[in-house]
RNA sequence: GCGACGAUCGUCCAGUUUGGUCUAGGACAUCAGAUUGCCAAUCUGGUAACCCGGGUUCAAAUCCCGGUCGUCGCACCA
C-alpha cells in the first residue's frame, strides 16, 4: 500500500490535490483545492455515489445554502454543543479544553450547558494549574467550530453551515409535499461545509472546508422494520465492530443476532456497503464500527462510523447516525413551525425520524488514491489502478510517432471521442513516457494510431494494468467506450 | 493551540557551519526543434527557485527577530 506522502506528492506533482493560495505568506491550513484530475475524480466519484445510492433508493437531491441564518443553530443545537469552554495558559499560552480538562483531574463533571464563571469557579476551587508550567489560567473562553459571518450592512449574525444537513431539515416540509413523499424518503445534498479546526492536519484528511454527501432518510419509527426492500440487500456481507468484537455477516443475519438494530439501518448500511465496493477500495480493510454513547454525536443515538485503515491508520469515512425526531423537533419548536405529516402509507400522523449517511468526499478522495496506487517494481512504473468509471480521463489518444500523417488521424478520432468521453491527446516523446504519464493519472486505455491504421483503419488499444494490447476497428471506438466506462 | 525541527527551480538535492568568489549549480521533470515502427531512448536549445516581513552589515540564500506553512509529539477532532 502506498504511504501517505507518496500520494501527497504525487497529488501535488500531478493536479490531484495542492494548498490553497500557496502564492501568499499569509494563507491559512486547512484550505486545498482539487486540479484538474483532482476535480475529475472527485466529480465522478459524486456520479457514483448518485448512481449507486440517490437513483439506487429514489431519494431526491437538493443544492441548499452554505450560509444560514442564526436560529437555524440554535435549533440544531450546534450555537450550544458545537462550542467548547476552552483555558489558556496566562504563561505559556497551553491552551486546552477546560471540561475535558477538570475531568481528567478531578472526575468532576462539569455540565454542558456550565458558564464560563462557573467553569473557572471550578479550577479555582480545585486549584488546578497549567499541566505543561505550573501557571495559572486566564478566565475561560469560548471556542466555537463554526465560522461566524456578518450579513448586510448591520453584519446581522449567520454562520457557514458546520454540516450540510441542516437545509434539508429545514426544508423537509416543502419538499415531502411537493415530491408527494411517503416514508420512507430520503432527501440527498453535496456541497461544502465549514468547521473552524483548532489543527487542520493532513492535507485532505482534515479541512477546514470541506466536502460533504449527505443523505437523511426520514422515517415513521415504528415502521422501522417493515421495508420490504430490505431483501434486496439480505445477503451482503457486512464486517460490523461492535466495540468488542469484530462480526463479518449478511446483513439477515446482522439483524437476526441484533447487531444492528433494525432493517432500514442494516438497508443503509448495506447500500452503503455496495457503492463503497465499486470505488475500488480494499472491503477487507473496512468496518462498521458502533460507536459508544462517550463517541457519539449529541444529535445520535445509535450510530456506526464506516471506516477505513489506511496507511495513517483508521479513517472515518462515513457517519451514520440515527438522529431520532432530534432535528424536526428542534426546528419546529424554534421556528413555529409544524413539522408532523401524515405517513400515507399507515395514515399516521408522526414526526418523522432521521438516519443519515453523512459521507466525508475529501476523505473518500484520498482514500480511493491510496488504494489505487500501485508500484509496478518489475515494469519500473507507478500506477493508479482506477475504475475507468472513476479516472479523471478514460484513454490517451496518441500517435506512435510525430509525424503529421498518424497525427492528423490521431487529432480526429480525438476530435470525434472528446464530446462523449474525457479524452487526451499527446504527440510529445517517446510512446512509452506518454504511457508512463498516462497511467500515472490512471487512464485505463490508451489508443495508439501507427502505420497499420494507414493500411486497415484499426488502431491499438492498450490495457492499462497488463499492459496488453488488441487492435480494434476504428469506428468501434465509441461503442467500446461506451461498453468500458460504466460500472 | 503549545513544543521540537524544517522551508532554495515543478520535484529531489548542492550551497548556509566560517556573510563577499552565488548575475545561485546539478539531476529528474517540463517546453521547442531534430530523431524515433510500441513501453520513462538520444541530441541541441529554452523556461524555471533562495517562503513572507523587518533588522544587523560596506555586503545576507547564509546571522538575528516576527509571521506563515509543513512534519512529529501533546492537545483538539459531532
Amino acid at each position: 500500500m502506498a504511504s501517505y506522502d507518496r500520494i501527497a506528492k504525487l497529488s501535488l506533482d500531478r493536479g490531484f490535490y495542492f494548498p490553497s493560495s500557496e502564492i501568499y505568506s499569509d494563507s491559512m491550513a486547512g484550505f486545498w483545492e482539487y486540479g484538474p484530475n483532482g476535480n475529475n475524480l472527485k466529480n465522478k466519484f459524486i456520479e457514483l455515489w448518485r448512481r449507486e445510492l440517490v437513483r439506487r433508493d429514489d431519494m431526491i437531491e437538493i443544492d441548499g445554502s452554505q450560509i444560514m441564518s442564526k436560529n437555524v443553530f440554535v435549533a440544531s443545537g450546534h450555537i450550544d454543543n458545537f462550542s467548547d469552554p476552552v483555558i489558556v495558559c496566562s504563561k505559556c499560552k497551553s491552551t486546552l479544553r477546560a471540561d475535558k480538562f477538570i475531568f481528567d483531574k478531578t472526575r468532576i463533571n462539569v455540565p454542558e450547558g456550565a458558564s464560563n464563571n462557573e467553569v473557572d469557579e471550578v479550577l479555582n476551587q480545585n486549584n488546578l494549574k497549567c499541566p505543561t508550567c505550573g501557571s495559572s489560567f486566564q478566565p475561560t473562553e469560548r471556542f466555537n467550530m463554526m465560522f461566524k459571518v456578518g450579513i448586510g450592512p448591520r453584519n446581522e449574525e449567520a454562520y457557514l453551515r458546520p454540516e450540510t444537513c441542516q437545509a434539508i431539515f429545514v426544508d423537509f416540509k416543502r419538499i415531502f409535499k411537493i415530491m408527494r413523499g411517503k416514508l420512507p424518503f430520503s432527501i440527498a445534498q453535496v456541497g461544502k461545509s465549514f468547521r473552524n479546526e483548532i489543527a487542520p492536519r493532513q492535507s485532505l484528511l482534515r479541512l477546514r472546508e470541506f466536502y460533504q454527501a449527505e443523505i437523511e432518510v426520514f422515517c415513521n419509527p415504528n415502521e422501522l422494520d417493515s421495508l420490504s426492500k430490505f431483501d434486496e440487500i439480505k445477503d451482503t456481507i457486512l464486517t460490523i465492530n461492535d466495540g468488542s468484537e469484530v462480526f463479518k455477516l449478511t446483513a439477515k443475519e446482522a439483524i437476526e443476532n441484533k447487531i444492528i438494530p433494525n432493517k432500514l439501518i442494516a438497508y443503509y448500511l448495506s447500500i452503503l456497503n455496495e457503492f463503497y465496493e465499486k470505488t475500488g477500495i480494499d472491503m477487507n480493510q473496512t468496518r462498521f464500527r458502533k460507536l459508544s454513547d462517550k463517541e457519539k454525536a449529541f444529535y445520535a443515538t445509535i450510530a456506526f462510523d464506516f471506516e477505513l485503515k489506511t496507511s495513517v491508520g483508521w479513517l472515518e469515512l462515513v457517519a451514520c447516525n440515527y438522529r431520532s425526531n432530534y432535528d424536526l423537533d428542534q426546528h419546529s419548536k424554534i421556528s413555529k413551525e409544524k413539522m408532523e405529516i401524515t405517513d400515507p402509507v399507515t395514515n399516521e400522523k408522526v414526526l418523522p425520524h432521521v438516519f443519515e449517511l453523512s459521507l466525508g468526499i475529501d476523505r473518500s478522495i484520498y482514500s480511493v488514491l491510496e488504494s489505487s496506487f500501485f508500484d509496478d517494481h518489475e515494469n519500473d512504473r507507478v500506477i493508479l489502478k482506477l475504475k475507468p468509471y472513476l479516472a479523471p480521463i478514460l484513454a490517451g489518444i496518441l500517435p506512435l510517432v510525430k509525424k503529421p500523417e498518424l497525427g492528423d488521424i490521431a487529432k480526429n478520432i480525438y476530435h470525434d471521442l472528446k464530446k462523449d468521453f474525457d479524452m487526451y491527446y499527446d504527440e510529445s516523446g517517446s510512446i512509452g513516457r506518454r504511457y508512463r504519464r498516462l497511467e500515472e493519472i490512471g487512464v485505463p486505455f490508451a489508443i495508439t494510431v501507427d502505420y497499420d491504421t494507414l493500411e486497415d483503419k484499426t488502431v491499438t488499444v492498450r490495457y492499462r494494468d497488463t499492459m496488453q494490447q488488441k487492435r480494434i476497428k476504428m469506428k468501434d471506438l465509441k461503442s467500446f467506450f461506451v461498453e468500458n466506462k460504466d460500472p
